[in-house]
DNA sequence: TATAGTAGTTACCCGTAGGTAAGTAGTTAC
DNA sequence: GTAACTACTTACCTACGGGTAACTACTATA
């Protein structure tokens, strides 16, 4: 094996573990809803309006498992949770810009002309 | 709605574009490996182990489909089947790297006491 | 004639991601 | 006492992403 294969194993393994931990529908959107500030459960939902209860804590738990939000509980009336980035979850920063970034040249040169996605039409 | 909840809507949405392109567990990784140059099926195959042809067959239309890569056909014998990035394609390659450096960082982070991948182990 | 290489297609099956709806539990306000 | 808010949990169901295996079709080579 060459060195430029070696070098796309490489990297394909690399890319395996970055999805593994971002894979899904919501982990994205909920990580990213994280960086406009520390966030309770349904202040969530009502950024994401379209996920339900159980999506929503389902990837709650595994982003916190794998140690991007941490959640933290405060003994007030009613009980609150809160939840937000860990250092390793900020440290996705410039990967949700380069989404965002291509997202939106990708807009331009084809998704463009269609509707507007319901969630702001 | 105030202007810091309009941009998380928007962010939102944008979000949801580019997850719609790159979703599943294999269109990121084809992508990655048309980028070390133009491959033809069978070397794409090679490159990714563990993809099955339906999966890749699939994968590769979708990714035409959104103008990722272009299907060029060659009337040599035995016909040949080159597949390349389009500009639209290759204008990932920023995100490709935040996917890398990031999955690099989360490695040493947490996975790094982990057995290594079998893909290259 | 048969084996191997090119590039897929087709049929079948299964697990799980995700959706829906209702329930739990505690507190506050009316 | 009942509705509404906090934050979920649980049960049930379905669609589809993805896996496996076999098959197609054409050419070259031994």
């Amino acid at each position: 094996m060459n060195q430029k294969e070696h070098m796309c194993q490489h990297k394909l393994m690399i890319t395996r573990d970055t999805l593994e931990v971002i894979q899904g529908k919501w982990r994205i959107p909920i990580i990213l809803a994280l960086t406009f500030g520390d966030k309770r459960f349904g202040e969530i939902q009502r950024d994401i309006v379209d996920i339900s209860p159980k999506m929503l804590s389902q990837e709650l738990k595994a982003l916190e498992e794998n140690k991007i939000i941490t959640r933290t509980l405060y003994d007030s009336m009613p009980v609150t949770v809160e939840y937000s980035l860990t250092p390793l979850g900020k440290s996705m920063k410039k990967l949700l810009d380069e989404i965002l970034n291509w997202g939106t040249h990708f807009r331009k040169e084809v998704v463009g002309k269609k509707d507007v996605h319901p969630l702001v039409g």
